[in-house]
DNA sequence: ACCTAATTACGAAATATTTCGTAGAACTTC
DNA sequence: GAAGTTCTACGAAATATTTCGTAATTAGGT
C-alpha cells in the first residue's frame, strides 16, 4: 500500500487550504484567481471530486461549506518526495539533496540550516551501523 | 519559458536510456518488462511520442530503429526537483532536503557525503552576499 | 411574494496519458 | 520463394485529469 500523490490541480487547492486553514469554495477559487484564470465551478469540481477521494472534508452545516484538508502538508510532501526519489533518482537521496542545493540559488543561510539538520542527524546515529 | 517534465512512462524509458545508453525498442521493452507487465507495442508509441516531443532522437539506418535521450539526466532530475520544489515545498529549498533526509532511512555514508558536498557549497560561496 | 445573487450538483466536453490491436513492410529460414 | 518472425506505423480504445455550462436550491433584500 504505496499512498497516492496528489494531482496537480489538487496541489494548488491544497496549498491554499494549508496556509489559510478551512475555506470555502469562493474563497480558494479567489486565492486561485490571482496566480491564474480559473471558473469558479472548476474549482468547486476539483473540491468535490478531492472530497470523494478522501483528501478533504467537508462541514455542510451552513449551506456553503467549508472545506479542510485530511492530511498533513509535510505527509504530503513525503509522500510526493518519495515518489520523485525513486521515479527520477534511483532511490538515492543523496544524488537529490545535490542536485536541489547545486546550481540553486540557495541562500547561505538556508545552506547553515541544512548543515546544522545534517550535524544533528549524524549526532542521533551514533552506534548505529555504519 | 520553463521546461517540461516527462510523464511517468516517460521517465521509465528514459531511465533505461540513461542507463544502458542508445537502446532499441526491443531492448527498453525488455528492461521495462522485469519491472512490469508491459506490451511490446505499448512501448513502441510511448518512444515514438516522445520522439515527436523532442524528448528522444532515433537513427533510423537500419530497420531496427535505435533510440537515445536528447536531454541529460541531471538536466531532467533538476527540472523535476524544481517542479516539486515550486508545486510543494513553496520553493524553499531547505525544507525539500529536510524532508527528504529527516525520517528517512539514508545511511550514515550518504549523510557524510551530503555533508561534505555542503561544505564544499558553503567554501564557494565566500564572499557572497550574507 | 418576487427578484437577484450565491451556491451546490451533475453531466459532459476537452485535454492528456497509457494501452494495445491490426496492418503492412522488411528480414530470416528452410 | 513461401512461411514465419520482427519491426514500424497508425488508429483507436481506455483511463485520468481538467474545465466549464446548466439546472436546481437556498438566502437575502425590497
Amino acid at each position: 500500500m504505496s499512498k497516492s500523490t496528489p494531482t496537480d490541480a489538487e496541489l494548488e487547492v491544497l496549498n491554499v487550504l494549508w496556509a489559510k486553514g478551512p475555506s470555502t469554495v469562493r474563497e480558494i477559487n479567489e486565492m486561485l484567481s490571482q496566480e491564474k484564470e480559473v471558473g469558479y465551478t472548476t474549482t468547486l469540481k476539483i473540491m468535490q471530486i478531492m472530497t470523494a477521494k478522501g483528501l478533504l472534508e467537508r462541514d455542510e452545516s451552513s449551506r456553503t461549506h467549508v472545506y479542510k484538508p485530511l492530511m498533513k502538508e509535510s505527509d504530503t510532501q513525503r509522500t510526493m518526495m518519495d515518489k520523485l526519489l525513486n521515479s527520477a533518482f534511483g532511490g538515492s537521496a543523496s544524488k537529490l539533496v545535490m542536485q536541489a542545493l547545486g546550481n540553486n540559488k540557495t541562500t547561505k543561510a538556508e545552506l547553515d540550516e541544512i548543515r546544522k539538520f545534517l550535524d544533528d542527524q549524524l549526532e542521533n546515529r551514533k552506534g548505529d551501523r555504519e
